[in-house]
DNA sequence: CTTGACCTTGCACCATGGATCAAGGTTTAG
DNA sequence: CTAAACCTTGATCCATGGTGCAAGGTCAAG
């Protein structure tokens, strides 16, 4: 299978496919005596997997180190575990930080309606945000 | 004032001055005999605002916007508030798409304490990421 | 005169996940 | 034979917000 068709039936481009394996993600694959990539069916579960992993927020470079892990011969269940541990937490951190700037958006939003343009100086340039008030 | 001492009251790097300066968000100074940088006192008030815009979400492609306004001499209050009502928006949108990848990942955490690494198989990498259970 | 601190410019680099282009080789169909 | 469609490599670019380096000019103190 060339990489052509395996992009289509991956539903990715052939130069995502390319990168990923620059990446470490994919196997060098082995080449027709005209130097075409030579795929066969284990591509495409992989770059499923790259997908799915993705769309768990992974990076990667996290899913280069799973994928490493499986073709040393080793079960990743523990590494896949700690990463989305560790995601998770990022993530909750993340929204908090959000939390934090919608409310620092929404004071100066309502702020904003109590303002009178007329009193928003060239020194402040704009009332509205101002230093730390 | 030369960029030095600016950078030193305002809390930002020299290269930052100069950087800011690039992209449009300060003006380019007077200079001297030497081609040395010549500010004012009005370079900290831009970049405190700078800061404080920063703090607020807002990028600096849209402080540049703001700042270029107001040297055109208007207020730049509705352009700042419809700036805000948008980058608030945009931070609801991430909280929703945060919340849905942390649910996903709860998902996938409590799965991985179902399942057994034995069931691991090559073939699909790693079972805890499945493609689209 | 020399040293050190400051200034100038321009360019390259960091991570992220690719997209796009250039210049050429191959294969397939008409 | 030729054109289209595919493949190869390597390089460059996108946005974000800077940081760092190199090579040189300037200025004040000792």
């Amino acid at each position: 299978m060339r990489i052509g068709e395996a992009a289509e039936a991956a539903g990715v481009a052939a130069q995502t496919i390319r990168f990923y394996e620059r990446r470490g993600l994919l196997p060098q694959p082995p080449r027709g005596p005209n130097g075409y990539r030579d795929y066969d069916a284990s591509v495409l579960a992989q770059l499923a997997f790259i997908r799915s992993g993705q769309s768990a927020g992974l990076t990667l470079v996290e899913l280069a180190s799973i994928l490493d892990q499986r073709r040393e011969g080793a079960v990743p269940c523990a590494h896949v575990h700690s990463l989305l541990m560790t995601k998770l937490n990022d993530i909750r951190t993340r929204q908090e930080e959000l939390a934090a700037l919608e409310r620092d958006l929404e004071g100066l939003i309502s702020r904003s309606h109590r303002l009178d343009p007329a009193d928003c100086t060239d020194s402040k340039i704009c009332h509205i945000i101002a230093p730390d008030t």
